[in-house]
DNA sequence: GCGACAG
DNA sequence: ATCTTGTCGC
């Protein structure tokens, strides 16, 4: 069911997955487990790079415990899409604030294995280092694949930050007390700033570069856009 | 104990 | 995330 791509440093996803926690207490212990493997210390694919940016979201209806993900991948010179997946499932988990990772990353593993090429960044909705255990969905989903990935947020979940200048570009640092765990990035003029962390394989300075390059027309990078709309779809016609 | 809380 | 109409503005 799940087929993970050849990755260096990619963990079994398959093993993951047949232990995959069912309360709180396993969940918060998988994390602290799986913490030390994240990788910090490589600044990632530089902005242009010659491969595929690949958006990753989920749609859930509770109602009929059905989950949806999508994976869009973007070639990363044009941001043309180059190749689009989808995959349905039952919802694993639920939603807790600390612990999202665990609702969404095993349908999105399908949907990731259902591309025709290894993605050379994934983008990911939510948080990476910017988590209470410094553990969030995009690193998770960095450590289980092996890929570069990053998290792009709507909402600064329980950090803080200054509002950044006004033009695009912007940025000021996402803080939990005084360490920076993330940027707040202004996309756009006059739209709230998105809030910007590395996961796993990539520098927050080309964390933020990739993320404005791909929300050149709108708040948010086309990459979560695509795949949020694709998502979506998936969901209504399952 | 109470409130806050990615999606 | 999701429930949901019209509406203000470019």
């Amino acid at each position: 069911m799940v087929i993970i791509m050849d990755t260096p440093g990619m963990l079994r996803c398959d093993d993951a997955l047949r232990h995959w926690p069912t309360d709180e207490a396993q969940a918060r212990a998988v994390q602290d487990r799986l913490r030390p493997r994240v990788r910090l210390d490589e600044p990632g694919p530089e902005p242009g790079f010659d491969g595929t940016v690949v958006g990753v979201d989920v749609a859930y209806d509770d109602a009929r415990d059905v989950v949806a993900a999508a994976a869009v991948a973007l070639d990363a010179r044009t941001l043309a899409v180059v190749d689009e997946a989808t995959a349905v499932g039952r919802i694993s988990f639920p939603y807790v604030p600390g612990l999202l990772a665990f609702r969404e990353i095993p349908t999105v593993l399908d949907a990731l294995a259902r591309l025709a090429r290894v993605p050379g960044l994934v983008v990911c909705d939510g948080y990476g280092l910017a988590h209470p255990r410094r553990f969030g969905l995009a690193s998770h989903l960095g450590v289980l694949t092996g890929l570069p990935t990053i998290g792009v947020a709507k909402n600064p979940f329980t950090f803080r930050y200054a509002p950044p200048g006004p033009d695009r570009g912007a940025t000021s640092p996402l803080l939990d007390g005084a360490e920076e765990v993330g940027r707040a990035l202004r996309t756009q003029q006059g739209v709230k700033p998105v809030f910007v962390s590395v996961g796993h394989r990539v520098g927050l300075d080309r964390a933020c570069a990739h993320t404005l390059r791909l929300a050149a027309h709108y708040r948010l990078p086309e990459t979560t856009r695509a795949a949020d709309s694709l998502c979506r779809k998936a969901l209504a016609s399952a």
